[in-house]
Order: structure tokens, then C-alpha cells, then sequence
DNA sequence: CTGTTAGCGCCTTCAT
DNA sequence: ATGAAGGCGCTAACAG
């Protein structure tokens, strides 16, 4: 039974150097094979270890070393189905490279983020953030810290942080075309956080589509599926007296923020008895997997999220061990059709 | 343009007693709150600490201080939509305690696992650990190393280990008396991880269940949704040749290691045109929230994951800051009936 | 090849 | 109330 509120007598690498009869530094070399040392020595110090079961301090080799062989990740929300896969391989270059992974969530609460950011900046040789909503000027402080620090999920040109990111504006472009394709004309976008990157690169899309003969409108959202379900069941509450329709005049699409908003439209649509993708079709963004199980076959984007945690997790290595790397990734979305579009009116 | 491999010349706190004219000590006072100090002197530290923009080496804190402000979390596996929501309340109650959350994720492997455990016990303060399938030896070493950390999902009895757990056993036994009670006599379960306490404990329930008149055969399967899937495809193929039924004689319910088993076995199902719940009822474990996105409107047993989160994250601070915590917690189930169950053959 | 020495940055007695 | 000094455990020059 234990009863020892912070920390018992551990052993230090002066304690196995008087049990083999070496010096510490000489510990210390066997250990991280910094130098040769004679055979029968560092037998002796390898046994004195097992012994006395001496487990390096991590904090006295983090201030000796100048560095914690740990690197930090926050993202805005952990349950969000998005970033596991992310983590997974973010933490798996990590281990490649020797260090740990460590992960704090900022609850999508702009002002802790930046404590911490900070925090992580203090305990980590690198930083991995994923700060959607952040105002700029913050992000600028920030990077002038001049701490290692990879940007993830956003781009911001002129702030010398290297950064990595999905081509979100291809990926919409890519629903647009498709539904254009398919005869439609006038569609909705159920927005997502308004002040976040990642959402204003979608609308930045419908721009162009419009020159391709759809029209969107923007109607304000959420991330969650919730938000999807309520999004439509208002847009119901306000038009279904018209003439039957759920929607807007000659609105036949709507496309989301994410999977999410999108299998909430999905069940409030199917709710409502609309058949998608007869009358409205539907489309999500991120291709989360959770639609395997869902069996709604949602026509989406797909964001090769193990590709992007592994890039990000190398590019967050390089800046650490050779400096600097300029150029901004962009990651490729690919549009994966499946049974929530069809034909629009116009064939 | 950043470019310095490890890191830069960092401020210390020698430099801020400089610039404010006072020791180290005193600027360690002021930032601690160790002491009290006078005003005005207190005031320069405060304003020279901005000016630099010093911020306190973790390394050296830790070092010196012997704590690392940080907890340590190691799950088998990020992408179980099981972990996150438990994440988020133990981070919050790390937060809130003023410590920093570590995660790390073992893959499922149990070699690296023990690894992994080390490292952190090096590095945190003290480790939550979701383990289900290390092997009870290597468990009580680790146990032995007398270092801070609280088990979770899984009880060890005479371990000396705080433990905190849901009723596993409790919820399968529900589940058993629900569809015992609808009539069910036979059933099948897909069973978990052969190794997983977790698995053994659902299993546990079986014998019980016989008494009550439902005949229970444990079918090897695995814990996703593909394996699910598979599962009744096997199924489907050594049996449907027989009499048209998917299962073995009167086998009428199919129970689940959990949610996503039971997701993929629903596809696959629904793919063979089987009613369900008319021919067969089928039900989860765990009431992973995916289900309001998947409309399968699944029958199983929730556990209360942030519940489980915040307990655990409060049995390792007590740990940490009061010493040992006897008692293992278990929190119960509960039964959620929703659409996939339906009546058996013996009314 | 090995031991000695001097920090890494901070906290904390101990004097003052 | 403040400063000086030693130490946390480890690493890395520097001698030998």
C-alpha cells in the first residue's frame, strides 16, 4: 500500500553508477550510447540498472538536453469524429522520431486556446495547432514566440508558420460541379462556424459555381449533427406552408458544412418524408467513416486524414531537426458520389 | 524567417531579476506567490517578465519541483468513438487541478503497451490506464513500481490498484433479461477481444442468463463494425443453405460486444433482407452517441463516459495529492430499448 | 576510454 | 522582506 503523496526516493544515475562502481557519466554514456564504453563496465552498469530499477528522470534529461522529446497537439474538439484518425498518425511519426504526443483539447473556447498554446509551447519542442477560429493577429503573436510550430487545418499566407491543410475550396468546387452536372440550379449551404477558415474556404467555391449555373445561398448552421437536423426542420417550420416544398423556390440541393450536419439534415429530411435524393439532394464534406455504419451513403468529399496526420507530423520533425520549410501544403479532396445526389430539374 | 534547429536563446529568470533588479529569488516569489513581497519590487518583476516575455522553463519546474503539472492517459485506441468523451472529462478535471493531459495510444499492442506505461509514469505525475488486455503479471509489476496510477475499465482485485470500471457484467445481464423476457430463447453473441477483461465480464452474464431460460452460444468476432459484418456473413454462409434461416436452429437474438459489432451485423442483415427486430433482435453495447447519426435506433446498454472520465480523473488526483484510494468503483448501466429488439418466439 | 567539473533553469532553505 | 547558495538529475565539455 503506498502513501506517498508526491514522489518516493527514486533512484538517480548516481545511485547505479556507486552500485557498478562507475562514474555517472559513464552511466549516462551506456545509456544513450553518447561514447564507448569497455564491455565489462557497461555490463556491470546495465545490471546496476535492472537492479536498482532506475528509470531516467525526464525532466532532468528535458532541462540537460534543452529538450523533452515531446511535441504538442491541440485541437478544438476531440470528440469530433475528425481528428482521432489524425492523432493516430500524428502520434505514430511522432514515436518514429522518438517523442511522445502530447494532446489538449481547447474545447473550440478561442480564449484558452491561446494559454494553451502558450502551455504546450512551454513543455513541448514542437507545437501542431489546430485553431480554426483564432483571429489572425493572435496567430501572428503567436508564431513570433518563435517556437516550432506547424499550422494544421488553416493556411495563413504571409506568417512564416508552415502550414498543412486540406483543399477544402477544391473539394467544394468538386460538390458544385457534380451538382451541376446533375441538372441542379439552386442549391443551400448549411454553414459551419462562420469565423473559421475551413468554412469560408468552402463558400469561397460557390462563387464559381455560380458561372457554372448554381446558385447557393448561405444559411447559417453549425458543425454538429444537431444543427443539421434543426437547420432544416426551421427551414421547414418557415416554408412548408407555401406550397408543400421544405425549401426555397427551386432549391433542390443542400450541401453542408460536414458529414455531420449532413446526416442530421439527412434524418430530419427523411423525417419529413422528402426523398433523397428525388426531390433534395444532399451532401456532406470530410467523408468521416461513421458513415460505413450509418448505411446513409452520403455523397461527400473525402480528406485523407492519416495522409494529413502524417505529413503534419513530419513537417512539424523537419522544422525541428533542419529548420525551416516554406511552402504550405495542400492536401487533395476527393469527391466519393454516392446515393444522396441525383438529377436535378433541369436535365 | 526562423532558423535555429533546437531552440533559441531563451529568457530566464535570471535575466528578469536583472532587468528588475532584483534576485532570481525574488522573481520566483512574485510568479509563485511563494512569499510575499513588496509592491513596488513586485510590480518591476511583472513588468520586466512582459517586457522579456519570459516564460518559466517546465523542464526546470518540473525538476525542480519534482511534479510535471501533467497526467498521463494511455488508450488502446484513439478511433474508438468510446475514448474521446471519456478524454474530455478527464482533461477538464486535469485542467481544472492545473495539470496538463498526455495521451498516448497503444495500438492494441500489448508489447508496446508496457513501453508505453513506463514512459509516461517517467514523464507524468500519474497515469490513467485502459489496458483490457495486458496480462495481470505485467500488471502487478507495473503496480509494483509504486508509482501513481488508477486503472480504468478493468478491475484487478487484490492489485493494490485504484480502479474505476463500468458494471459490464451488469449491463450484459439487462440486456439478457430484456430479451429473455420478449421471449428469446436462444441466442448468439459475438464476442470481443478473447483477452479483454471487458469481453470476460459480458460473457460472465451468461450463466445467470441460462437460469432464466435464454441459451446463450459465444461466436468469436472482434470489436468493429467490419468484424460485424463478417461475423454474419460467416454465419450466413455455413448456414443459409439449410432452411433459409441465417442462424442455427432457433437461434433468435444476436448480442454484441458492442456498438459498432452490432452496427456491421445490422448492415450485413439488412443486406440478407432479414427483419429486424421481426426474424432477429439484435442489440449494442456501450451507446456510442453515433447512433442518433445512424438512425438504426440500436437497443443496447449505455455507459456513462464522461461520468467514467471525471471519476477517474478524480480518483488519480486524490491519489496524487492524498494518497491511496481503496475502494474500486463501478458504474452502472443502463438499459436503453429503442428499436432493434422485439419479441421471441415463446410469448 | 573514463572520471571530474560545470552547468541546464528553477525552487527553497538559510542567513541577512 | 530580500539575497545568496545549494541542489533537483542528467548531460557534455574537458582532462587525464
Amino acid at each position: 500500500m503506498q502513501n506517498r503523496p508526491a514522489r518516493s526516493a527514486r533512484v538517480t544515475i548516481t545511485d547505479v553508477g556507486a552500485a557498478a562502481g562507475v562514474s555517472p557519466a559513464t552511466v549516462s554514456r551506456v545509456l544513450n550510447g553518447t561514447a564507448r564504453v569497455e564491455e565489462s563496465l557497461a555490463l556491470r552498469v546495465q545490471q546496476a540498472v535492472a537492479e536498482l530499477g532506475y528509470r531516467p528522470n525526464a525532466a532532468a534529461q528535458g532541462l540537460a538536453r534543452g529538450q523533452w522529446e515531446t511535441i504538442g497537439v491541440l485541437v478544438p474538439d476531440l470528440a469530433n469524429p475528425y481528428f482521432p484518425d489524425v492523432l493516430k498518425a500524428v502520434s505514430a511519426v511522432a514515436r518514429s522520431n522518438g517523442r511522445r504526443m502530447l494532446v489538449m483539447e481547447s474545447d473550440e473556447d478561442p480564449t484558452v486556446e491561446h494559454e494553451l498554446v502558450e502551455d504546450l509551447m512551454r513543455c513541448c519542442d514542437g507545437v501542431l495547432l489546430c485553431s480554426p477560429r483564432m483571429p489572425r493577429a493572435e496567430l501572428a503573436e503567436l508564431a513570433a514566440r518563435d517556437h516550432p510550430m506547424v499550422l494544421f487545418n488553416r493556411v495563413e499566407p504571409g506568417l512564416s508558420v508552415p502550414s498543412i491543410s486540406v483543399d477544402f475550396h477544391g473539394g467544394m468546387t468538386a460538390i458544385c460541379g457534380h451538382l451541376a452536372q446533375l441538372g441542379h440550379r439552386r442549391a443551400i449551404y448549411l454553414a459551419g462556424p462562420e469565423a473559421s477558415w475551413a468554412n469560408s474556404e468552402r463558400i469561397r467555391a460557390f462563387s464559381s459555381a455560380r458561372a457554372f449555373g448554381l446558385e447557393v445561398t448561405v444559411v447559417p448552421c453549425g458543425a454538429t449533427s444537431q444543427a443539421g437536423y434543426d437547420a432544416v426542420a426551421l427551414a421547414e417550420g418557415s416554408r412548408l406552408g407555401d406550397r408543400g416544398a421544405v425549401f426555397d423556390d427551386g432549391v433542390t440541393a443542400v450541401m453542408t458544412y460536414n458529414d455531420l450536419v449532413a446526416f442530421g439534415a439527412l434524418m430530419r429530411l427523411r423525417e419529413l418524408g422528402v426523398d433523397v435524393p428525388g426531390e433534395i439532394s444532399v451532401t456532406g464534406f470530410d467523408d468521416i467513416s461513421l458513415d460505413r455504419v450509418a448505411h446513409s451513403n452520403l455523397t461527400t468529399v473525402s480528406v485523407p486524414r492519416d495522409e494529413l496526420g502524417r505529413q503534419a507530423g513530419e513537417m512539424l520533425e523537419q522544422l525541428l531537426t533542419k529548420g525551416y520549410d516554406a511552402e504550405p501544403r495542400y492536401l487533395p479532396m476527393e469527391l466519393r458520389v454516392r446515393d444522396t445526389t441525383g438529377r436535378g430539374p433541369v436535365p
